[in-house]
RNA sequence: GGCCCCGUAGUUCAAUGGAUAGAAUAGAAGUUUCCUAAACUUUAGAUCUAGGUUCGAUUCCUAGCGGGGCUACCA
């Protein structure tokens, strides 16, 4: 339809003024609610072509397309913009084409060719010190979402995580727990693993500071002591063990990030996000340092007195930055060079690698790529640092310190009982089991949690207002749900009266309303909105274009009455845009990850 | 100090350089003998400031003001 139109005006162009613009190189908009008409084409730039004013050549245009084209049945011209008028027989065939038969999940609508790529995306990738938070489910979500927004444009994806296995802070719960701990573990304590670590990394900061005040009481200065506190000596020291792979050490290191995983997975089970392969740093980073030695040999980085090798990105605008600490440990960037090699591995013929990375780690990002292209290789122009904004509370920054961060696992369980008690509020589920009703309720819950998540812009930093995110009316994930269910409602009873869809003369459809174009424009957007939340790796794309879209379905539900219409044919295409319409707001929450029911 | 990002209704978010800047929420007023009112309709309300580029600027450029991030032998 947007694609004849384009052809048209191209013809047009040629035809009236002799002037060459291909079809593609010509921009539609959706025509604004207050004019008349489907797409606007604006003709402010080619006065200069035709030598006439805009609304003049706006004329002549809309003039030449309803004479030569089949979809145009009229226009208007309001200063440079021209607002065209599709007939409403090929708004009803563009609506048939896309419906394709009963069989709405294949319709053609949604089918996108495959691009032949591969593309990793990594995702996650916490510590395993402590549980996971609210940065991480926008992280997860945010992943997630955009790996099934590439693969739906065509591409395979394989989602990954790195796991930050080892390391100074694990070596502090570790630590705590040792010294604190007695002998406590997830089953004796009741609490799940990666909370009983977490507990354990948080007693460890409370004794390191309780040790640094002391310290400083005792006449050294705050600087000192932050760095000679005994207890951060002693992790240290245990870090530097784990290396050498003490027996030890590296039993407890192995037991404790076993319930760590435990807690993670049950985590992300509930949140219904998963990977297709984990890389562990305790596996890569021993690679990252090996070719940071190799580069070191072929000068492409350089060692200070002290024995630390460093690479020296002065020549780019940056800093040096450190590789190999002075006692050979290694550091972050050590180990993500590792796993990028890996990766590139393990994904021959990969075109993309994408890390979903909070923005304050866009210099570390910047960095990595640069040292990549430094050691030779020519995929680090692959790789591609998706970084989002951070998540604030009303009370500003979340911190570990002050307490104030919203943990993963509480925030989703209050989302669920939250939509639990709205559901037994509004008292719409006679006749559900309690099977059935609890499946609802993490339906609804994750759904509210995922799309208040998912709306905004992910580059952007977001603002995340407890009270807000359980509202469940307005621009909400279970407001696209409820209208789903709506639907649904409407197909089951269109089955009950049996009313088929299956084989509909859309040439006898004799009225179109104005919503029911609307409705049909909308679901028309599905694929370029799709390409554009791929190309710009934004959800928010895909949130906005179901939200608008089951905006206009309500519209259209209080304004038109389906199972009163006289007219069969009539209440068969309303039954089959419904149908269809149910089918798109399905396949976009899929998108991000977002189940929809068919009763609440 | 240097580098990067962001300033839009009271609030939270939209707007490939295009029309009278859209939504949601909070406010005001309505809609249910009729397919789910978690809905719909109406109403009021905003581009940080000053320049510049352009037929046209929320969008691009410069300066200022305000907010955030990075600039660790943390990850």
């Amino acid at each position: 339809m947007e694609q004849q139109i384009k052809q048209g005006i191209s013809e047009a162009l040629k035809a009236l003024y002799s002037h060459e613009l291909s079809a593609d190189d010509i921009a539609l908009q959706p025509t604004r609610k207050d004019f008349e008409g489907t797409y606007t084409f604006v003709t402010f730039p080619l006065a200069r072509v035709s030598r006439k004013n805009p609304e003049e050549t706006g004329n002549e245009i809309g003039q030449y397309l309803v004479e030569n084209t089949s979809v145009v049945s009229g226009f208007n011209t309001v200063k440079g913009f021209l607002n065209l008028s599709i007939s409403e027989g090929s708004q009803v065939q563009q609506f048939a084409q896309m419906f394709d038969g009963a069989n709405v999940s294949e319709s053609p609508a949604f089918s996108i060719p495959s691009t032949g790529k591969t593309v990793v995306v990594e995702y996650s990738s916490p510590n395993t010190n402590k549980p996971l938070h609210l940065g991480h489910l926008r992280n997860n979500f945010l992943g997630n979402s955009v790996a099934r927004i590439l693969e739906a444009a065509g591409n395979d994806v394989k989602k990954v995580q790195i796991i930050n296995d080892r390391g100074i802070h694990i070596c502090k719960s570790m630590l705590a727990w040792l010294k604190f701990g007695e002998g406590e573990t997830p089953e004796t304590s009741g609490l799940k693993g990666d909370h009983l670590v977490g507990k354990y990394y948080v007693e460890f900061d409370k004794a390191y500071k309780a040790e640094i005040a002391q310290l400083v009481e005792d006449g050294m200065e705050k600087e000192q002591a932050e760095k000679e506190a005994p207890i951060l000596l002693e992790a240290q020291e245990m870090l530097r063990k784990w290396e050498e792979k003490d027996p030890e050490i590296y039993a407890l290191w192995e037991k404790m990030n076993g319930w760590v995983y435990n807690g993670f997975n049950a985590t992300y089970e509930r949140m219904g996000v998963d990977f297709d392969k984990l890389y562990y740093e305790s596996d890569t980073y021993l690679i990252g340092r090996d070719r940071v030695l190799e580069g070191l040999e072929k000068g492409v980085f350089f060692k200070k007195e002290d024995g630390s090798v460093w690479v020296d990105l002065t020549d780019e605008g940056l800093d040096e930055k450190l590789l190999l600490r002075k006692d050979g440990t290694s550091v972050y960037m050590t180990q993500d060079i590792g796993t990028a090699l890996m990766r590139f591995d393990d994904f021959p013929g990969l075109s993309q690698l994408i890390y979903t990375v909070g923005n304050e780690q866009e210099y570390h990002f910047k960095v990595l790529f640069l040292i990549l292209k430094k050691l030779g290789y020519e995929w680090a122009d692959a790789c591609y640092h998706l970084s989002y904004g951070m998540v604030d509370l009303p009370t500003g920054k979340m911190k570990s310190r002050e307490g104030t961060v919203v943990d993963a696992d509480d925030l989703i369980q209050e989302m669920v009982d939250t939509a639990k008690a709205r559901t037994e509020e509004l008292g719409k589920i006679d006749g559900f089991s309690a099977e059935e009703a609890a499946e609802l309720y993490e339906k609804l819950g994750l759904g509210a949690v995922k799309y208040y998540l998912m709306k905004v812009d992910p580059r952007k930093r977001m603002l995340f207002n407890p009270e807000e995110s359980i509202e469940f009316q307005g621009n909400t994930g279970p407001f696209i749900q409820y209208t789903y269910a709506r639907i649904s409602a409407i197909l089951r009873k269109a089955s009950q009266l049996g009313v088929s869809i299956e084989n509909i003369d859309f040439d006898q459809v004799s009225e179109v309303h104005q919503t029911e174009k609307d409705l049909i424009f909308a679901i028309g957007q599905y694929k370029e909105k799709l390409q554009l939340a791929a190309e710009t790796y934004s959800p928010a794309i895909i949130a906005q274009f179901v939200y608008d879209l089951a905006k206009e379905y309500n519209r259209f539900y209080t304004e038109i009455s389906i199972f009163n219409e006289d007219d069969a044919v009539l209440m068969q295409f309303r039954i089959a845009l419904s149908a269809l319409t149910a089918e798109t707001i399905k396949v976009g929450m899929r998108l991000l990850g977002i189940e929809v029911p068919n009763r609440m």
